[in-house]
DNA sequence: TGCCAACCGGGGCGAGCGTTCCGTATCGTC
DNA sequence: GACGATACGGAACGCTCGCCCCGGTTGGCA
């Protein structure tokens, strides 16, 4: 590859990381070659897809978080806890979370998976109620996670979603 | 008004009605058209825009709801979650409930406002965690209401939230 | 029944966006 | 220093969608 193609490549990168976090997969795939310095068609060099710039920019981030899910925890509870809270955190600061997501079928289905091992074993343990899928739990966070970018308070968001998680108070 | 053009408008009402539940107000407005068996130009004749024809469609269902908010009620706490719960059974029929919110500024207004004083009267009474801003109500529920529509079991995610909502148990 | 205003259908315009194409500039090698 | 491969920029294409316009039609009154 050439030095220049190289240099491109990155520059590229660096600003759909940018506008990406800012604006979600929505921003015009024109507004990420500008703001690179660059024309539309350089964009497509590097990358076939406006879809796989997003996956490039995204994946690594997201499978790291998914990634985490697996790190040993005492409490399954606080296990899976701690998982959303860190979802809710990243989604907090990058509006592309929730997108990432929707826009990969692969990413998706590992984070349903995740999730649903955390789900499960807070579930067994009887600290979470029972009744909540996992595709209840990625349905519910991506809403929320959504709301996050309309001015909702991320804690008090996240805090209702998990104290309503517990079982079992009815209302 | 002639016959015809006041037939004609029922029948773009009746398509617009069934279209916007099924699809939301993404509903291109030539398949609205279509389905009421009438050229684009014809919506136009009777509506100016397109989200003119989506309040018209709306607004007086979204409008009694929030009005049934007033309703008398002897528990705050029930007051809110019983509207709530109407909110969730709306929504999980027709897809255009959040829609509505987002689309008009005045129905996202009323409905803040019905919310909030619901929402004052229960945290008033301190069954409700004091932490909770109107804002951050409308934007979960908008929220949780699309995620209906992605695989998530209406009953539980409602259950979820307004478990969440009361005070105060810690996660 | 005949006339005119009201109304209709659908083709068309313009904007936004993802994607492609091509003439030109640049890199790296001989 | 020159040449060929590689990469670049941006104009252009195709598509979607909201919205408008115009030639033809239809309804209802005299």
């Amino acid at each position: 590859m050439r030095a220049d193609a190289a240099r491109n490549r990155e520059k590229v990168m660096d600003a759909a990381r940018e506008l990406f976090a800012e604006q979600g997969f929505e921003v015009p795939l024109d507004e990420i070659a500008a703001k690179a310095g660059v024309g539309p068609g350089t964009v497509y060099r590097h990358f076939p897809t406006k879809q796989a710039l997003f996956q490039a920019v995204t994946e690594t981030r997201v499978t790291a978080m998914i990634a985490s899910a697996s790190e040993p925890a005492e409490d399954p509870k606080q296990a899976l806890f701690a998982f959303l809270g860190r979802m809710a955190d990243e989604a907090a600061v990058k509006r592309d979370m929730s997108d990432a997501i929707t826009v990969s079928p692969e990413l998706r289905k590992a984070l349903h998976a995740a999730l649903g091992g955390l789900l499960e074993r807070a579930q067994e343990a009887g600290t979470v109620r029972a009744d909540v899928t996992a595709t209840d739990l990625v349905v519910l966070m991506k809403g929320m996670l959504q709301s996050l970018h309309e001015g909702g308070n991320p804690a008090v968001l996240l805090e209702i979603v998990l104290s309503g998680l517990q079982s079992s108070r009815k209302p």
